[in-house]
RNA sequence: GGGCCCGUAGCUCAAUUGGAUAGAGCAUCAGCCUUCUAAGCUGAGGGUUGCUGGUUCGAUCCCAGCCGGGCCUACCA
């Protein structure tokens, strides 16, 4: 739909045909930039007048059809706005593999197998009476287990649905639906979901299981496979294709799925795990999981920062909805290209010998001569310098970035805040990273390899048993919580805990970095226990951070 | 109407699933750079864990009822 409210900005706010599209995608650097404001003002255009919806409408009618003008511009935006957002996540170090699309999903008839598949299971029936006569509804899951609990589910679940409307009396009748009447149980279920329209068109939760189907390789059919796009690092990523290329890599047939959606779409995750289920495959259902996350929103502080309006009845809440359809929201180009000149000025700072003046003056220059393509203005042009400073502000702001995402537990709304998002101090990624490179820079001056220290002979029960044993004794204990740590994030689904542990610990280290001076320890046998704890504890901090897809610079 | 989630220091968040004096960061204030990088360290102030009951030796956590906020549900994708 967004794709298709772009079409219709272009070609009806715009009057812009194919070609002048081509044009604009080949000389715009951020082209979804572009797609972002003008999907705002034609849901702002559509607001003026609710006629204006017919063109909406008539574009997603075309592109659904295929083989004209609409859909070919289509087709262009969305390869163009899917380059840029795959640019985009690698900068934070995010790779694809395979992107399947919703038009394949339709043309390779993937719906039809499913629907088979699930009248023939029983999963669907045809609503004959109420609200949702006309259409095929599968029964919620609530529903379902009472209707299994009762036991008639020997059946398949349409036959045990029928015999349990019949024989009321075998559920308990207070913990039903929330009806009170007795005589509205055996009515129809009006609470079903509705799959198929009663115009015989499927719903997005349809098109949903038929995927996941797929997902699992229970579905019979493949997607057709081609090329889309190669990393600067060579990794290919595969695009779905009514006909696909002979020699692909294999996807699907998976043993597990891990949906990392956020909790907005609880509703109809759970339905098709339900549909799965239902279909008889229990093991499959059993290792599906919702990764739920709650959504990102702005706080009216911050909002108002970036400049937008915020009305009254908005300003005492404790966050806002970020919202495409108004253009509210913070890009993440924008933001990495912040966190980017942020870091560079501060490792400069630290570092001064890294000052390249030649790219700052190259840059004022290809900006004054208006050179869209390349930069668009000197703060932007960071993006694609590679001197030391800038290659190690990129991993420093990407610690930042992805630290800051990463902290928060996934029940919570993250209430978005730039200076909390672009902080390096205190419970950030770059503190982390910090501990890291002190201990890396102890090595470099004591002259050798952490993995050398780990294995010296040392006397660990003297130092141990000494004043401040029992302190650094707590920092290898914490250390070794690591492996404990990183396999309970898996077990619960909960990113934040590594998240916590990684900064409780680099911040216990940093501790001990002040009250022991490892090179001037006089104790040749205490310099080389305090150099194993070092090791240690860097170690370790290395592992949790690269769980987090965090990567540590040489020096910042 | 129904379902799910949240409410903890001025702000943003934790609390290892029911355990000891509820912890961090930011912000504020006071200290620490001739010693391995100050993106750091030390200290101070800041709390009736929304309210009221219940279960328990013990509740931020479990149960019930209120108050306040959010999201999802109603043949859109």
């Amino acid at each position: 739909m967004q794709v298709a409210d772009v079409v219709v900005g272009f070609t009806q706010l715009q009057s812009k045909s194919k070609s002048d599209i081509v044009a604009l995608i080949d000389s715009t650097s951020r082209f979804d930039y572009y797609c972002w404001d003008l999907y705002a003002r034609v849901s702002q255009w559509y607001e003026g007048d609710k006629e204006r919806l017919k063109a909406r409408s008539d574009a997603l009618h075309a592109i659904e059809q295929g083989s004209n003008e609409l859909a070919e511009i289509a087709e262009l935006i969305s390869r163009a706005v899917l380059l840029r957002h795959l640019e985009t996540m690698d900068r934070l170090d995010i790779e694809y593999d395979f992107l399947p699309r919703e038009s394949e999903i339709l043309r390779l008839h993937f719906w039809e197998s499913a629907f088979e598949l699930m009248k023939q299971k029983g999963v669907l029936y045809f609503e004959t009476e109420g609200k949702n006569k006309g259409c095929w509804v599968m029964t919620r899951p609530k529903l379902s287990r009472q209707i299994e609990d009762s036991a008639l589910s020997t059946k398949t679940p349409t036959q045990a649905r029928e015999a349990w409307m019949g024989h009321p009396e075998t559920a308990d009748p207070s913990a039903s639906l929330g009806v009170t009447d007795e005589a509205e149980k055996i009515g129809p279920d009006e609470d079903a979901k509705v799959i198929v329209r009663s115009n015989g068109t499927v719903g997005y939760v349809g098109k949903d299981i038929a995927y996941h189907l797929w997902k699992f390789g229970l579905l019979g059919r493949d997607f057709g496979y081609r090329r889309f796009y190669r990393y600067p690092n060579q990794h290919e990523v595969w695009i779905s294709a009514e006909l696909g290329e002979p020699d692909h890599p294999h996807f699907g047939n998976v043993a597990a799925i891990y949906n990392v959606i956020d909790s907005r779409q609880a509703d109809p995750q759970n339905t098709v795990v339900e549909a799965i289920r239902l279909l008889g495959y229990t093991e499959q259902a059993a290792h599906y999981t919702h990764f739920s996350y709650e959504m990102v929103a702005l706080t009216p502080r911050c909002a108002l920062e970036l400049g937008y309006e915020i009305k009254e009845e908005d300003r005492a809440k404790s966050y806002i909805e970020v919202s495409g359809r108004k253009g509210f929201g913070v890009k993440a180009d924008d933001l990495l290209d912040a966190a980017i000149h942020k870091a560079r000025v501060k490792v400069i700072a630290g570092n001064p010998e890294m000052d390249d003046q030649a790219l700052y003056r190259d840059a004022a220059q290809q900006a004054m001569q208006g050179n869209d393509a390349i930069v668009q203005d000197v703060q932007n042009a960071i993006t694609n310098w590679t001197d030391p400073a800038s290659r190690i502000a990129k991993i420093v702001s990407t610690g930042a970035l992805r630290y800051f995402m990463l902290k928060y537990t996934r029940a919570t709304v993250i209430a978005f805040d730039l200076s909390d998002a672009l902080a390096f101090e205190g419970e950030t990624g770059p503190y982390i990273q910090y501990a890291v490179v002190r201990a890396e820079s102890i090595f470099k001056k004591a002259g050798i390899d952490p993995e050398q220290a780990l294995a010296a002979d040392v006397d660990y029960a003297r130092h141990f048993a000494a004043d401040s044993g029992t302190e650094i004794w707590e920092l290898w204990l914490l250390a070794g919580k690591t492996s404990f740590v990183i396999e309970q994030c898996i077990a619960t689904t909960e990113p934040a805990f590594a998240a916590k542990h990684a900064f409780q610990l680099a911040q216990q280290f940093n501790n001990f970095y002040h009250r022991h001076h490892i090179l001037t320890e006089a104790d040749e046998d205490r310099k080389k226990f305090l150099l194993a704890t070092a090791a240690v504890v860097r170690r370790e901090l290395m592992r949790v951070l690269a769980v987090m897809g965090i990567t540590v610079p040489p020096v910042m």
